[in-house]
DNA sequence: TCAAAAGTGTTATGATTACACCCATGA
DNA sequence: TCATGGGTGTAATCATAACACTTTTGA
């Protein structure tokens, strides 16, 4: 007899190709107009029907977890490529009503530039939420996604992690847009400019603004290949 | 039918009070003449008997995730009130040879001068290793500590945790030596001294060292409360 | 009196901060 | 010509690093 169990977000049967009591549960932040987003999902069905939660789901027997991460992530927003980072495990005994399920967290990055939420990619509805404006979530998804705030604020002075959430080509205040918002604090311009670009980790792109009605300014990309150099000679990103 | 199934460490059999698929792996951390060391301990038995391992066990239905580590550490090492902190879950599809199970990660830190290895509280031997002499590992137990004393050398410059490995009473150039193996970096002396007297967390016991052949130093505590409360007030502990 | 570690003082350098100011461009 | 953001200059302050030096103590 071939075993069966209840999808935790859909309330769909699923086969015994997963595993059971373990889950992933994402984040999934993005950027725009100098505000932090989060992507989250309304549950189909069962007892929190309606409600709003993590997009996640379980994990299959053949795969590892950060695949099955990467394969979730694909499912829900059509997009590959993703700077995705764990978080941790969730395993509080009460965090899911149905059973002991012990979750990992994920926390993607992404570019709303590259993304268009493709209606029907999943079950349920996927709507954008401001980090300050963010709804009452299912089981301890709100303990989840306050870690991934905070984890983010740690890793984006550790690493130039940022730029996954811009667009490939930005300029220099929208960086420094996107530092204040992450981190929460006013910085001032002339001094962002000049530290970031002492690091040389931006290219040139000796190209401007368009359509902007004010003076255009330059635009340029991160370089990761000389990052991965300068790390390897043993620099450390710090911000 | 009650169901079964093995113990990763021991070969014993364990009762269906546990979660299956899921374990619980533990880097302990200890400091003795400037030396940075963890515990590990040998498979009694099945495939990889005579290995070495990290200390680890299954999660009961009824307890958390950080509950369960807490008491496998008890049930370890004789310890309460330890130092410990998850570090991930870990779970390549391959990573368990006998069924796909994921572990997640913790480390602790102990005082070696308050724990003494008790012969018999485990089924094997347990015995401490120079952090740059670690055997091969069952599993993807390398993997775990590598990682672990990256995360360490992380921690240990955004709080003071630090404190954890040493006795209740230290000196300053031994907090040093600590700093100084952990990070693998020398130190000056004297400005270590001002940097981390500077920051009012340590009090002055008004001791001296006993028995040394040279000068005595002072005796110093970490002073917790005054950390608590210093970071209330947004404070953030940077080395 | 020597070795070994405790502990203080001083200076140079570089990063950070705070702020004043000019520039370019479209409405 | 005004608003808006782009971009440069500069002086004060602070943290860090480097290293010379004195002190204490037991062997």
């Amino acid at each position: 007899m071939k075993k069966k169990l209840i999808n935790q977000e859909t309330g769909e049967l699923e086969s015994s190709s997963v595993m059971k009591s373990i889950t992933i549960d994402c984040v999934i932040f993005g950027f725009q107009n100098g505000s932090l987003e989060i992507l989250l999902v309304k549950h189909g069905r069962g007892i929190r029907k309606g409600d709003w939660g993590l997009p996640g789901g379980w994990i299959k027997k053949n795969e590892g977890i950060d695949e099955a991460a990467i394969r979730l992530l694909k499912e829900l927003t059509g997009l590959q490529n993703i700077f995705l980072e764990q978080l941790k495990a969730f395993g509080k005994p009460d965090r899911f009503p149905m059973g002991r399920v012990i979750t990992i967290g994920y926390y993607a990055l992404i570019n709303k530039e590259k993304y268009n939420i493709k209606a029907g990619f999943t079950a349920s509805e996927a709507v954008w939420f401001k980090i300050d404006k963010i709804p009452g979530l299912i089981y301890d998804h709100n303990e989840i996604l306050n870690f991934s705030i905070q984890q983010l604020r740690r890793r984006v002075k550790q690493a130039p992690i940022g730029f996954n959430l811009l667009p490939e080509k930005f300029t220099l205040l929208q960086l420094m847009k996107l530092y204040e918002e992450i981190l929460g604090i006013p910085m001032d311009k002339p001094n962002f400019r000049r530290k970031f670009l002492g690091m040389k980790l931006l290219i040139d792109l000796k190209e401007k603004q368009k359509d902007v009605s004010h003076r255009a300014a330059k635009l340029y990309r991160f370089d990761n290949n000389t990052y991965k150099k300068l790390t390897d000679k043993g620099f450390n990103f710090e911000f």
